[in-house]
DNA sequence: CATCACGGTATCCTTTTCGACACTATGTGC
DNA sequence: GCACATAGTGTCGAAAAGGATACCGTGATG
């Protein structure tokens, strides 16, 4: 049965799925993609995502800030202020970011999907 | 005006997360990968994988097929044989796959090249 | 006859995820 | 005095994702 096209490995380490794990949340990659075009504060984020709740957008935060992929900085300002920037790692995945965006712009920008047929 | 550069939309149709939900699955973006290298049959993927159960590959195919991105073909032999291959729509995710492969080679590829079982 | 392999299904259960809502602290505006 | 805005935190609970296990039909194998 030996196929060897397809023995490249039982079991690779998988650099695909570790990847994916660090961006696996709903909302990561929409923000990473929106942190691309320069630094955002917490609102703004908030604002750029209807349909997130502080909670889940805090979260995701700081899961991106613990990878490593973003950087939060804090300024002791009396109305708070928060910017979020990526890091230099965030930054380097911007292929993957740009590959996604092109890649639903080509095959699911024809009409919006939305097709619940049933 | 501040900063045209964010006012891109704040709710732009996203290809970003809509190509997301597509692939949204843990495993779905791993079999995709596998099938770049060209078909697969039900155990073929599944010994791939070590981790993932019937049920939820079964799951993950389903809904990949349902999205159009692989195609299934059943065999009526006895011994039941299915393959399945990468669709057109499928193959061209490979620009992301092996973005993100490439990514991962390089972010977190430090010390890990072992997992040779078997 | 019993078992195995194939490609699944079905059922049950646990874990994780996610949403809603309330609450905090503080300086400003009304 | 009160509400508002900022940038969160905490708790509760529903929903979904995912995992474990068992079962199916059949034909070849032992």
């Amino acid at each position: 049965m030996a196929d060897p096209a397809h023995k490249d490995a039982p079991c690779m380490p998988c650099s695909v799925e570790a990847t994916l794990n660090l961006i696996d949340g709903k909302w990561k990659i929409v923000i990473l993609y929106k942190l691309l075009k320069g630094t955002l504060r917490f609102n703004e984020i908030r604002r750029l995502l209807p349909g997130v709740t502080q909670r889940m957008l805090t979260n995701q935060l700081r899961e991106l800030e613990a990878d490593g992929l973003i950087t939060r900085t804090v300024y002791a300002q009396v109305p708070p202020r928060v910017e979020y920037n990526l890091s230099e790692l965030g930054r380097s995945l911007e292929p993957i970011l740009m590959a996604m965006k092109a890649w639903g712009d080509a095959n699911l920008n024809r009409s919006l999907p939305a097709a619940e047929a049933a």
